[in-house]
This record gives structure tokens, C-alpha cells and sequence, in this order.
DNA sequence: CATTATTAGGGTAATTCGGGTA
DNA sequence: ATTGTCCGAATTACCCTAATAA
């Protein structure tokens, strides 16, 4: 049975993983976690993991940019 | 309110259940019992257990949220 | 008692961090 | 202002076998 944790439950994705769907480097993607532009929950040792949800959030906001090209 | 129980009845969670909710390996959690980065209870036959109490504590306080609003 | 999955160990790659720079 | 890269240091991931858990 999977267990039921509310939000705590929320799929992580690495930042090795964000950068290759932003087509970015892992790096930029920390700056966005620092700059505040996305959210992030660390790992006891430092490291970044991020909410899936709110990374496909942001790919489909990109997707509406298109729009600014009139 | 309930009386001093203290810690008696808490739900514990495997190693593998703590890696998931934090997106890393099993053998990583292992390693912040062992620095002293999280608490740790032992079963007689020396396998970890954790307080699911201090993993969403933990949980809570390395999250970032964000506003997203431009 | 037998079976299957998980964990403990230890060792070695791979990733990420943080700062500084282009 | 945003992103990419170089660096050293730290953290994490994957490999194995034996033991424990259920």
C-alpha cells in the first residue's frame, strides 16, 4: 500500500533532471531556486530536489510566451 | 490533552520510505543517521528505523515555497 | 521452515554545491 | 541581467555480498 502523506507526498526531480527539461544547465536551475523563481526542498546534506508539478507548471508557462510576438 | 506519552506510539518509517520522501537512495539516509543528521531507532537485528514525526519536521523546514506571480 | 524484499556494510563513480569569472 | 563554464570540496548514486525483516 502506498502510504498516504498529503503534500509531503509530492514526486521530486533532481536538478540534473529540471536542466535537461529546460534544456539548461543544473546550474542555472539552482539560481532559480535562489533567485526565488522556483521552489525547492533541500536534502539534509545540501542538495536540491524539486516539485515535478511545479516544474511542468513552468515548461507550460513557457509555452504561452509565444504569444508576446505581435 | 493526552498525558506524558512522550515518544511511545510514534509511527516509524523504513530507510526506503525516508529515501522516497526525500528523492535520494536508501544508502544516503543511512549516512545522515550516521553523521548525526537525522534520529535513528534500531530494530535488535540493526536495521534503521526513523520518526516520521522528525522526517516531516525536517521536510518542512528545508522547503521553499514560492509565489508565483509576475 | 522457505521465500522475497529490504537493509547493512564497504568501496568507487557521478552529481551537486558554492564561489568566482566570462 | 541571464546563462555557461572552471575549480575544489562535499554529497549522493550505484556496485557487490551477507544478514535481517516480514
Amino acid at each position: 500500500m502506498t502510504a498516504t502523506i498529503g503534500h509531503v507526498g509530492e514526486r521530486l526531480l533532481t536538478p540534473g533532471e529540471v536542466a535537461a527539461l529546460f534544456r539548461v544547465d543544473p546550474k542555472t536551475v539552482t539560481r532559480w531556486a535562489t533567485a526565488g523563481r522556483i521552489g525547492s526542498i533541500r536534502t539534509p546534506g545540501g542538495h536540491r530536489r524539486f516539485r515535478e508539478s511545479e516544474v511542468k507548471t513552468l515548461l507550460a508557462e513557457l509555452t504561452t510566451e509565444v504569444s508576446h510576438n505581435d
